[in-house]
RNA sequence: ACGCCUGUAGCUCAGCAGGAUAGAGCGAUGGAUUCCUAAUCCAUAGGUCGCCGGUUCGAAUCCGGCCAGGCGUACCA
């Protein structure tokens, strides 16, 4: 649709600019509410009618006959106060929408995006909140190569920062374990440490003379060469592992994992560090409460300074991130190394190494930077961007894009469930933060396998003569499924209060419903295959489009097929408005809604069953052209597809 | 204190690049299965769009003020 929109307001520009006061940028085409009083409007006799000074139906009533000449457009009405309706000719758009459906419209803008989501302390297991993340991050990339941009997908390790350090502290301190005996913990190591994590916050809190020690740890770890640098780098590694396994279970994977401890171990910091000494944007406090510190000062703030480098000369995080956010730009004039990390279906998964490799793979050197980041580090990613803008990288801190989203929370029935015991304050509240720190959160792997089982219930109920294997690989993709749309469902400004309930739902907005309309057209396609015995393809070869006669359709069933047919064609301009807005809830909800106009006409018009060749061919046409559309866009959202559920 | 965000149906949320009659899901009530998968569909009930003012031909949408809630303003990330 967005090409026919285009195309439309340069003629309707062209014809009008003779005789009217009108730029092109005010013609706006929408969509009117109602089908029956036609298909797009236009609203410019609105604006005409101030500069003319003359009632907008009259400028309305003068200007649509002009535009009677216009391409594809049947017929032109006036309505309301001075809208201008336009009546596409039906049959011309779907044929032509039929040839071009495998097509986008859209083309890229950009030279190369990257972006970086998950992001983990490498420290624990992964939970919803970290799931929120990835979701968001995994349709972000998949709606910008959609796009057509060249997309590149990173994963920032924090692996020598403090979160580390509390569980090599555990590990050392309280249970007294070596690395060796590191090693032999078997089972899922990332619960082992959520675990650990929460004992050795608890622990930390009841000893506070050992943070002297934890801080020891932590330098030790950030030197990278002490001994017990080589167990936060055991545990990160094996962590970011377990993360890599449960982002796959949901279809997510990525390019390339970015080690911190590669930025400081190659001098990243140095190097940005001297860029901004050079042009005065970072400078050396010697007195009051920062002494002894390099800030950064805020502009538009009032004596806002920002510490990049503390006083015991070790870098703060977001003094490490305006380097790697330089290095994104290609605008370090330093490089990682790389080598090759795991394999994900099939695709080399790299991470960045600070010893010379005789890999030749090419990261970075982006035109445009998305941070997946949640709303709380809004902040300091406003300080990121003011770094490069400081160092006059104005086009680039303009590309720095913070994709920032709300927390996910615990509703008090989850808490319930978890058997947390509530505050006072805390149950006031009605809903609880998660909390890595406290323990407190449910494990992304728990909540995979409790939908999974769910959804195996389910299958089972209904194809109880499936194999294990079949029921399983169903139940999957439909817990998968149903995850992933309840991701996106929500604005990113929403916080999301989890309660087991909605997300363990199956019906109404949920994955599982836009998978079982798909299941539902393939059943079409099957049933025809063996009565026909056609396949689907050859169905949609033999019924080629020239032989499509709209003309056997009954009024009421062509207003029906068309309405399905105009909105499907939206989808590219919902691509677009998503990724503008970076919201992606406007994709899922127009998926959801094409889904239930499809299973509405799916009730009313039988294709089996129809005795009339032409209107049944029609028919064919129609859900072939909606399972495309459809098929596309649970891709965009990393929605599995199941052939039958 | 300052900054950002939120307030729409009983509940969870869309709509906010001003546009025609404010929508969806859940829940409630009633109905549809000899017929392509009922994980579905149809119908009914349910609204001072937090409050007050302004801009406009037109405001849930933009601006100002107020009320209520959340988050942020660390030598944490």
């Amino acid at each position: 649709m967005i090409a026919l929109k285009t195309e439309l307001k340069k003629s309707i520009y062209r014809i009008l600019k003779q005789k009217y006061p009108i730029q092109i940028d005010e013609l706006e085409l929408s969509y009117t509410p109602d089908i029956k009083m036609g298909d797009l409007a236009l609203s410019f006799p609105f604006r005409l009618a101030k500069k003319l000074k003359k009632n907008p139906r009259i400028i309305a009533e003068e200007t649509s006959p002009l535009l009677s000449s216009l391409n594809i457009i049947k017929r032109v009405d006036v309505a309301g106060g001075g809208y201008i309706n336009l009546f596409i000719n039906r049959k011309a758009y779907f044929l032509k929408r039929l040839k071009t459906a495998d097509e986008s419209s859209l083309s890229a803008d950009e030279s190369k995006v990257i972006v970086e989501h998950t992001s983990i302390n490498p420290n624990k297991a992964a939970h919803i909140g970290h799931l929120r993340n990835s979701c968001l991050g995994d349709t972000l990339a998949r709606c910008q190569k959609y796009k057509g941009e060249k997309v590149e997908i990173q994963n920032y390790i924090d692996d020598t920062g403090v979160q580390v350090a509390d569980v090599v502290f555990g590990f050392l301190e309280v249970e007294k374990k070596t690395l060796e005996e590191i090693k032999k913990i078997k089972g899922k190591f990332d619960y082992y440490c959520w675990d650990l994590y929460t004992k050795t916050t608890q622990f930390l809190q009841n000893n506070p003379e050992a943070e002297e020690r934890k801080s020891e740890i932590l330098k030790n770890i950030e030197d990278g060469k002490h001994p017990e640098s080589d167990i936060a780098l055991y545990i990160s590694r094996r962590i970011l592992k377990d993360h890599l396994r449960t982002m796959q279970r949901l279809g997510i994977t990525y390019d390339l994992q970015v080690c911190e401890s590669d930025i400081i171990k190659l001098k990243f910091w140095e190097s940005a560090f001297n860029l901004l000494k050079a042009k005065k944007a970072a400078y050396f406090v010697d007195k009051g409460k920062h002494k002894g510190c390099w800030v950064m000062k805020l502009k538009g703030k009032t004596d806002q300074e920002k510490i990049l480098v503390r006083s015991n000369g070790t870098v703060t995080y977001v003094g490490k991130d305006i380097a790697y956010q330089l290095w994104k730009f290609g605008l370090l004039q330093k490089d990682f190394f790389f080598i090759p990390f795991i394999k994900q279906n099939n695709k080399t998964v790299w991470i960045t190494s600070s010893v010379k490799t005789s890999h030749t793979v090419d990261f970075g050197n982006a035109s445009s930077v998305y941070n997946v980041i949640d709303i709380r580090q809004s902040y300091p990613q406003k300080v990121v961007a003011q770094g490069l803008k400081s160092l006059k990288f104005l086009r680039q801190a303009e590309k720095s894009i913070h994709f920032s989203y709300e927390m996910v929370a615990l509703s008090s029935n989850s808490l319930k469930e978890l058997g947390y015991k509530v505050t006072e304050d805390e149950k006031n509240k009605g809903f609880l933060e998660v909390s890595g720190r406290k323990g407190l959160g449910i494990k992304a792997d728990d909540l995979i396998d409790r939908l999974n089982q769910k959804a195996f219930n389910e299958v089972n109920k209904r194809n109880p003569e499936w194999s294990d294997k079949k029921k399983s690989e169903t139940a999957k993709n439909i817990a998968c499924g149903a995850l992933r749309y309840f991701m996106l469902k929500f604005a990113r400004n929403s916080l999301i209060i989890f309660d087991f309930e909605d997300v363990l739902s199956f019906e109404g907005e949920t994955g599982p419903y836009l998978q079982y309309t798909l299941v539902r057209i393939n059943s079409i396609f099957s049933k025809l295959k063996n009565t026909k015995n056609i396949t689907k393809e050859e169905i949609i070869s033999k019924i080629s489009a020239q032989k499509l006669s709209l003309d056997s359709m009954p009024d009421e069933e062509l207003d029906d097929f068309w309405e399905l047919v105009l909105y499907a064609s939206k989808l590219d301009e919902e691509v677009l408005h998503s990724i503008d807005t970076l919201e992606f809830l406007h994709l899922a909800k127009f998926t959801f809604n094409l889904c239930q106009k499809f299973n509405a006409y799916y009730h009313k018009y039988s294709i089996i069953q129809e005795e009339n060749e032409l209107l049944r061919n029609a028919r064919i046409l129609t859900i072939s052209y909606i399972y495309k559309i459809i098929k596309k866009a649970l891709d965009l959202m990393g929605i599995p597809q199941p052939e039958r559920m």
